[in-house]
Parts: C-alpha cells; sequence; structure tokens
DNA sequence: GCGTTGTTGTGCAAATTGGCACAAACAAGA
DNA sequence: TCTTGTTTGTGCCAATTTGCACAACAACGC
C-alpha cells in the first residue's frame, strides 16, 4: 500500500475503473464482479483484480467488489474525494467549453477561475466564471492554494502559461495545446491533443 | 517493417514525434538527433532511436535525423499523408469549439459532417458546416464512405450513437462522453475524458 | 590522411507488465 | 451440515517493454 510502491500503469487504470463503478452505482448495482466490469472496459479480469488488490482487499469471494464501497475506496486513493480548485488559462471556443461543463465537479473538480489575455474576453462571463486579466494570474492562483491548472490557449503561448502557472504554485497541469511542456520535475503534465489519438487510428485503417 | 509485427507502444509514440518533427520544421532545423528529440519529449532516446528503426534507417550517424524526410515517412505510416474525411456527432459546447478548431486540417484530418438530434440545432451553422438531422447520418455517411468519427454527445446517447457510427462503416472512434464504448473488433475507439488525467494527476498530489 | 567528435542502429540484459490457474473463501440451497 | 457454484487474491511464468553499451559510420579540422 506503499503510494511509490504502485506503478504507474496501475494508477493510470484507477480513474476508469473509478468511472465504471460509478456508472454500475446509478444502474442500481451494489455489487459486481471483476468478470463484470471487465466487459464494461475492455480490461482482462485478472487485471482488475490484481491492480484493486494492490490497495487493499475490497472483494468478497462468490460475490465480487461492493460498488459503493469501492468506489469510495478509489476516489480515497484518487484524492477526488474532496473537489479541487482548478485554473483556466485560454478561455476561446475550447476554454468556454470547459468553463461551461458541468461534469467535473462531481468527479472532484471544479474551475475555480479563468484567465485569459485579450482585453475583449477580460471581465466577460464565461459559464459561472468572470474572466480574468492573466498578468493577475500569479498573485490570485497563490492567494488562493491552487495546485491544478488547464491551458486552453493556442500552443505558442502554452510554455509561457505553464511557466505562469508553475511560478504560481501549480503541481498540475492538463495541457490541451499540441506541444510539449517542460517543467520541473514535480510537476505532473497530461496532455489532450486530440490528433494523436486519430493518428494512432489511422495507422491500422 | 510488417505492419502486425509493429508494437502499439511504438505506434502510439509516432504520432508525438510526428508533432514534434513539424514543429523543428517550423523553427527551421533540417537536422535533428535523437538526443534533441528525446529533451522536447519528454522520451529517452534510446527509445526514439528503436522505434524510428523500425520503420527504416531514416538518421544519419554524426548528424541525426533529417526532420523533413522524418516527417513525411512518419506520416506515410500514420497514414496521414492525406486528410481523413472525419463524422462530428453532437453540436453542443465542445462539438461547436471542435467544428471551428483550425487544428485539424494541416495534421491530416477534416470534419466533413456534423450531426445532431436537437431540432434547434438542425441547420444551423458550426464552422463551415451545417449541422444536419441525425436522423439522416447512416445514408450521408456510407455514401461519402467516412472511416473516421468522433462522438461530442452526452454519455447517455454516446452508445446509440456508436452503434450509428458503426452500421454506417466507421472503422475508427474519438470518443469524447465520459464512457465506455463497446464496438465489433474491426472498430478502433479512443478516448479523451478530461477527468481521466486530471485523477491520474491528484493521486500524486 | 588521420584523429576527434558526434550519432545511429542493435544485441543483450534488466525491468516491467500481463495472464494463467488454483487454493481459499463465501453464499445459498437442499 | 454438506454440497455446489462463484469469485477473489496471488504465486508463478510468459511476454512485452525499456535501458545500456558499443561497433560502425559520417563529418570536420588540421
Ligand atoms: N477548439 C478545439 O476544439 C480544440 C481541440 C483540441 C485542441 N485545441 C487546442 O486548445 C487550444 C485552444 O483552442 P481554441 O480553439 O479555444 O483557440 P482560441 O483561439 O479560440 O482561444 C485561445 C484563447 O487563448 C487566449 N490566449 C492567447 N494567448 C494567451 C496568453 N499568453 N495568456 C492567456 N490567454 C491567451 C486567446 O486570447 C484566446 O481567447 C489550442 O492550443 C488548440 O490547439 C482546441
Ligand atoms: N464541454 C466540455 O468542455 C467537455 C469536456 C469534456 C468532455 N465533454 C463531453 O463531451 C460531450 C458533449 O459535451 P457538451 O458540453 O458539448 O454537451 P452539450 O449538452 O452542450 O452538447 C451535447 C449535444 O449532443 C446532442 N445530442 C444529444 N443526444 C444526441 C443523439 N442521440 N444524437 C445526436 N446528438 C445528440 C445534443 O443535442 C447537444 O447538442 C459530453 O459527453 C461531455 O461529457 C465535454
Amino acid at each position: 500500500m506503499d503510494k511509490s510502491k504502485i506503478p504507474h500503469v496501475v494508477v493510470s487504470r484507477l480513474p476508469i475503473y473509478l468511472r465504471a463503478l460509478e456508472h454500475a452505482q446509478q444502474e442500481g448495482l451494489t455489487c459486481i464482479s471483476s468478470q463484470e466490469l471487465s466487459e464494461r472496459l475492455g480490461v482482462s479480469a485478472a487485471q482488475i483484480r490484481k491492480d484493486l488488490s494492490m490497495f487493499g482487499e475490497y472483494g468478497k469471494q462468490g460475490r465480487g467488489y461492493p460498488v459503493a464501497a469501492l468506489a469510495d475506496a478509489l476516489r480515497r486513493h484518487l484524492q477526488v474525494d474532496k473537489v479541487w480548485d482548478v485554473v483556466l488559462v485560454g478561455v476561446g471556443d475550447l476554454g468556454h467549453a470547459l468553463a461551461r461543463y458541468k461534469g467535473f465537479t462531481h468527479r472532484g473538480f471544479r474551475i475555480a477561475m479563468a484567465f485569459d489575455r485579450d482585453p475583449e474576453k477580460i471581465g466577460t462571463q464565461a459559464g459561472d466564471l468572470i474572466v480574468e486579466d492573466i498578468r493577475t494570474l500569479a498573485r490570485r492562483v497563490q492567494e488562493a492554494g491552487i495546485k491544478i491548472g488547464m491551458i486552453a490557449t493556442p500552443a505558442a503561448a502554452a510554455q509561457e502559461v505553464a511557466n505562469m502557472l508553475v511560478f504560481a504554485g501549480v503541481k498540475a497541469i492538463l495541457n490541451y495545446a499540441p506541444i510539449h511542456l517542460t517543467v520541473p520535475d514535480d510537476v505532473r503534465v497530461e496532455y489532450l491533443d486530440p490528433v494523436i489519438p486519430l493518428q494512432r487510428m489511422t495507422y491500422y485503417l
């Protein structure tokens, strides 16, 4: 159960398991077997059992896993049993969609602030938020103690924005811009460029 | 060079390499070493060399890889040396952003049609496209021979939409809805749920 | 021409990851 | 209480994936 001993591949599957469990719960299931989960997920049942067993013995032989309890446990391990404040930078087409997206809060995230550089955008509404001036980012984010950032600016601005976020104390960045970011070792970056998965698929077409 | 012999992990890194090469080319570089690429990508130099060597000997000892030629080769292998038509389903906030996004075409993709179920949406403009009625999807997609689909509907509709796409002959689906899709073996699905990478990061915070 | 520097492609070893198969545990029904 | 049917957790092995290290090669300066 030592955090540093759990391989990243395993951690990276946990959110998938959690999402499936939440769906199962909505359907009213109280108990679910690794077999059943496997079919809903495309991950082998043995894999699921082995992954989950690294965090404790949640399953009951003959019955499967208690859906609600397991989901709670996963949320605790992933630390999404609370809601994280997130800062959004770049409120263009994509940033707007993100600001208005309702799917974050009940899964552990809330966009708490949004910043842009364009004077036309600053002061306007995006979702429930007022777009703020990028020049005030460092202070605002630092004061609020925000640890997670989302970048939805053009690629040309992304590294500069990342630097600002890091300076402001952000430790995790979700980057929508199609460019690799260079950040200190203690900051994590995940990428969401839709062209990458598209090109992965065309290889096989 | 036999397609089926190249491991998927390797294929999945190719689009990353291609993106980095395109950036390097824009900066005017004509030659780039695995070392240099490694720093821009966060993938080890040995890994890059080994991956690329599976597709042929593009590098020159002492100099590195010729940027333009290697990018061309990768585009050929990924089959993005042409532009694929893509069908978009669900033109809400996210679908709108996707329809207006300019970043697809020069990387091998063009949203050729967009469909929605909402009568309010049908007939309206989204980017350069007119939103069409979902009930006409099968015929339109089949006739156009489109092989790639993007789903940006709510999760509740995603599986049904996927079924329609498969029926219409689509072989690759990019799914933005936060739900696992069940499709025939010859159809590929990639997922883009932003909460998944966010939760992957909070584990370590 | 020749040493120096830099870089690839690759054989091999190490590490990681995934899958099989089964004992142990539990539920339920007779 | 015993039997039957399920399903977990895990030891062990196979496969995949990564990293190391070096010979082979190319350019360059002198
Ligand atoms: N639109 C999409 O569907 C989509 C899809 C995938 C990826 N992306 C990527 O997401 C990013 C945003 O895309 P978009 O379509 O919303 O672009 P956009 O041009 O509509 O919006 C970009 C926003 O960033 C702001 N900005 C620019 N420089 C900034 C800076 N230094 N600091 C703060 N704000 C700054 C701009 O003022 C603008 O509001 C791009 O990198 C794009 O490649 C977009
Ligand atoms: N908005 C975001 O930033 C964002 C981010 C990540 C993921 N997502 C996911 O993307 C999807 C779309 O998000 P959104 O914010 O654009 O939602 P939205 O409600 O704004 O848009 C959904 C659209 O899908 C259409 N639709 C519904 N059922 C349909 C059907 N059966 N066939 C065709 N069209 C149908 C609706 O009419 C609507 O136009 C959701 O699954 C959401 O979870 C959105």
